[in-house]
DNA sequence: CGGGTAATTGAGCTGGTTCAATCTGAGTGG
DNA sequence: CCACTCAGATTGAACCAGCTCAATTACCCG
């Protein structure tokens, strides 16, 4: 929960940026205006508050964030985690008030751009407003899955699904192989992804390696080793659930 | 659950739509498109399932439809539920897959729109495409909210914030004055939104309505008499959701 | 070695579920 | 007009999944 500055990076390095599963090199104009918003910042740094006037879009290019509300007591939810190549947006109907809490997860390097040079870039850019489109749809998609799942789910379908969502939208990044991958997640972080207690997904984590459908090492690497009894507890197919949630090329 | 055939009407009774807050008449190219796809469907009617591949966009004219996701066991989990003015986009991020069921909640008129005229459309009104963004927008606010409160709030504060949350849409509508509305739901309805049981939506209400806090009239005739209570109740200030949920006009 | 955060495990509690019975009101057919 | 049906609402009683509280352990970092 730490809050310290942002640190600007030379915006040089980056070369290429990726948009959903779209790459935006120095062909493209866009990529200019990425790179002047690029910011590195450190793990735990909120980014944005709900209620929030000045709206921003924020681009991922590395590391996770998170999207979350809070309510008055306290209570955590996090709505999505944002990987790289996905957009935040978090304005609400008014066009100006953010409807969510942005925050870094891990350090993360992304691009900060105002709502306004945000517009003037997708009018400007048809494969991005296409891109665009995509990791939106594919947000929108990840949420209701999620929503179902956490009205009507037991902890082990949510927690389940969470996995099997993680691994799937990893894969492409390459941060996913052969269903084993890294969670830079705390058992908190899941919980408040899930609407369950820490507590209580540990139990569950524990009972599932114990059953042996997954592996954990080091605290967060994950191994799915039976992805068939953990979809069925998900009540998902895989190969569908990838096409739903995961941006395709063009 | 009733699934009849859509009953066609002579488009030409429609002689301007609302999209969010926007009127659209016979000024705007864009209504002809509208007009083209009108329908009105019966009550029950399951417009789109989960999972189709002939994705249509859906414009409410009048009535209630609902987003709706279910389990393999038959659970249901309603997403949002669709007003006159809003829009119903199932697509998910492969672009051709609906990601969540469409049904309709009321008798309704509506105008669905193949993807592709859609995409026409939006490209050729910019002020379509404005109002698409402002709807999409308060979706997603909606969406945040309601997430929260699904993983981390009380049965209490869900149905609060549910009674909140459509006495403020219904109000542009004119469907709400003075904090009095009519919901065409049951309380399966309310519980499918909420996460929640019939049964224990009943027992909720009947305790609001003890407490003063609500009146009830007719099975879902509301009157919420005790605006303060029921939006701390829900976590909520009701001025700023409004805002945040409810397209503005332009 | 000490301190702090995260994970783990136990024990008891509770909010919401389940199951079941009753009640209400709007058809519907005779 | 009444009898019958059927969907929804209401209420009671028992149960249980996940929570809370609390203690212990593991691990990292200075």
């Amino acid at each position: 929960m730490t809050n310290q500055g942002a640190i600007p990076i030379q915006y040089t390095n980056v070369t290429s940026l990726r948009v959903g599963a779209m790459e935006f090199d120095s062909r493209d104009a866009a990529l200019n205006s990425f790179r002047r918003n690029v910011q590195r910042v450190p793990a735990n740094k909120i980014l944005l508050h709900d209620g929030e006037h000045n709206c921003k879009v924020i681009v991922v290019i590395d590391g996770w964030l998170a999207t979350s509300k809070s309510s008055l007591n306290g209570e955590v939810q996090l709505i999505d985690f944002m990987l790289p190549g996905d957009i935040a947006d978090p304005t609400s109907a008014d066009g100006k008030t953010a409807g969510l809490n942005i925050e870094a997860v891990t350090e993360a390097l992304i691009s900060v751009i105002p709502l306004a040079v945000w517009h003037r870039m997708l009018a400007e850019s048809p494969r991005l407003a296409r891109a665009n489109e995509h990791v939106q749809a594919a947000e929108r998609a990840r949420l209701s899955e999620r929503m179902l799942r956490l009205g009507r789910g037991s902890a082990e379908s949510r927690i389940a699904y969470a996995l099997i969502e993680l691994c799937l939208r990893l894969k492409p990044l390459g941060l996913s192989e052969n269903c084993a991958f890294h969670l830079p997640l705390t058992q908190r972080h899941i919980g408040d992804f899930t609407g369950l207690t820490a507590v209580h997904v540990c139990r569950t984590l524990r009972r599932f390696v114990r059953n042996g459908l997954v592996e954990t090492a080091d605290h967060m690497d994950i191994r799915i080793t039976d992805l068939g009894t953990l979809s069925d507890i998900a009540g998902v197919e895989p190969e569908r659930l990838a096409a739903e949630i995961t941006p395709l090329p063009d």
